[in-house]
DNA sequence: TCCAGGATGTTGAATGTTCAATCGCATGGT
DNA sequence: ACCATGCGATTGAACATTCAACATCCTGGA
């Protein structure tokens, strides 16, 4: 508002930053491409129903499923339109609230997901977790959640990946 | 090839993924709204701006600043034909190998990237740095860089956000 | 010299995301 | 009971990215 006080980034913050904005950006992009390749979806579709596989009855809100995926409303509802296209989501009205909708995996697309699984493990075993010691894991996880507490994010937990 | 040898996720990893995860898709969502709101451009955008503005006569080579921002050639060229289209970039033939192209920061995006840096900055420093210890910013470099030479990416450096 | 193969860059179509507007419904206050 | 307000979800248009195909040019070897 008032003066020019902008904190530039020091070295430090600059080389972590830079590295960063790298590393994540080909991180995405080759799990982007491996999904995509592999199993016929972008990463953004495979979290979906990787949320929606780990929950009773494979199936939540909406809203909900924005929430836990962290996605606009609006990304969701095209999402799940075509997901639902290809036979992988199916959605039901709430009779309880009839504002919502229910979004539902189906077997069709638990078996997709259940294929695309071990692909999408792999690749993210092989560029993040085989390239990290456990303390790194750990130190990850520490700084990604103090990211999301200033994101309005509890620390709380949530699921990926597939069910046990 | 053979057996089903999957290695899947342990606890601790699961949770550093799941929380890597929410944490960059947000920060990410953050850093791309705050600059079209206030700058009226994408996150990868002001890179390339950014990077241009770095480097002798403001001007790359196409492959070059695909490879420093870590763009595919065609989502590079798409998006210098748009920053051209505002007047942000001009496009210079290459004397020398005429398959190159050369891109060139003009005037007018110097200025635009001049405006939007405290803006983005003091956003990244919200968001990540003021959240972080010294010692997490050590840590995050560490991670990107092992994650980065896994992408064959060579541990050197690069440049952003601003000159000095 | 000639040409095969690779490098550089662009293009169009298909796909995915964002933004703003909108619709129907629920809720709480009067 | 009424209605203002806000929530949940969807839609269409604009925007951005990907993928494959293409055009052009360089380079090295026969």
């Amino acid at each position: 508002m008032s003066g020019d006080e902008t904190r530039w980034l020091d070295p430090e913050e600059r080389e972590a930053w830079l590295s960063y904005v790298a590393a994540t950006t080909l991180l995405d992009g080759a799990l982007d491409r491996q999904l995509q390749r592999d199993a016929g979806m972008p990463l953004a579709y495979y979290q979906i129903l990787a949320m929606l596989s780990e929950v009773p009855n494979r199936t939540l809100r909406m809203s909900e499923l924005a929430a836990i995926t962290q996605s606009s409303q609006s990304r969701l509802s095209h999402a799940v339109a075509r997901l639902e296209r290809r036979g992988w989501v199916r959605r039901k009205p709430c009779s309880e609230d009839r504002r919502s909708t229910f979004a539902q995996l189906t077997e069709e697309g638990y078996a997709a997901l259940a294929a695309a699984a071990p692909g999408h493990v792999g690749t993210v075993r092989r560029h993040l977790f085989d390239r990290l010691t456990p303390e790194q894991v750990g130190q990850l996880r520490d700084i990604s959640r103090a990211v999301l507490s200033g994101l309005g994010v509890p620390g709380g937990d949530a699921r990926d990946v597939l069910p046990g």
